[in-house]
DNA sequence: ATCGATGCAAAGCGTTTGCAGGGGT
DNA sequence: ACCCCTGCAAACGCTTTGCATCGAT
């Protein structure tokens, strides 16, 4: 969430929350997953598995696809990514651990942050008995998930 | 939309209006396509291709699952259905031509429609600025979606 | 008669898995 | 030393495509 300015400070520095994290969840801190963590964190876009490929390895130039894969499926597990699966093409990954909202481009599936603050109450607006009216058909209501939809202009 | 009642009344029958929006989209109207549109409006859930491709063969024992893709294709290009491919598994269709939105299971991928209205303006609810703040920066808005998520009961 | 649609099979793409060897704890 | 992780390649699930034939207009 970008805007968000009244979020507590990270703790950790974001090697530490990584190892603790991935650790908390069973899997092992790695080389491997703090690269393609790292790319996650250090960029704007929500890459997708072939872009983080790419990019981590430039640093580590025997990592393969399918430890990417691997490293994506920690993380997301760790709940330190996010993974984004409604365009049309591959999944998109996503590290901002806060809730929030995304602009999806029709034409080329990219996805961007929104900066506007993510609304718990949301589904309570539309219809404040929404959530109540669904569980007694057997809905247990979780969350939300909100995707604007357009073009963006190629520059 | 389940719950809406104050929508104009569907002027013409199923097949008449299947046939003028395949047309009007350039495609021809078959026999199979007939048969994928009218389990799609037949069914509650949001059935995948392949689910589609087991209950038309009843009705058309020869239909191939090639075929359904591209019956598909043609009824969502046609605007006469949509496709959802949010979650992880297979994309699943929607035959509801009203705006609506989802309810869907985070554990079998299930989809309901939701029985709620849908509200056109929402984004500029969440903050009035946000379009214009966004085709500033080359956004260009024409959209959204929502999905509630949760779990589903099997029954 | 024309030209798009069908049915079949094969290819395509993104993702997952099996396995032998390597590396983190 | 243990056991998880890695890298490679092969398999996988869903979807699309090529092509000869069929069928709607």
């Amino acid at each position: 969430m970008i805007l968000s300015t009244n979020e507590p400070p990270p703790c950790l520095p974001r090697a530490e929350r990584l190892r603790s994290a991935l650790e908390q969840a069973g899997w092992r801190c790695t080389r491997q997953r703090a690269a393609v963590f790292d790319y996650l964190c250090a960029v704007e876009s929500h890459p997708t598995a072939e872009d983080v490929y790419q990019a981590v390895r430039r640093r580590l130039p025997k990592i393969s696809l399918a430890t990417v894969y691997k490293a994506l499926e920690a993380l997301v597990d760790s709940q330190l990514a996010e993974k984004l699966t409604s365009g049309n093409g591959p999944a998109r990954f996503d590290c901002h651990h806060q809730a929030h909202y995304h602009f999806r481009c029709v034409d080329s599936d990219e996805v961007r942050d929104l900066p506007v603050a993510y609304d718990p109450q949301l589904i309570d607006k539309l219809d404040p008995q929404l959530i109540s009216h669904l569980r007694q058909q057997g809905f247990h209501v979780t969350g939300y998930r909100l995707e604007v939809l357009g073009h963006l202009q190629k520059t």
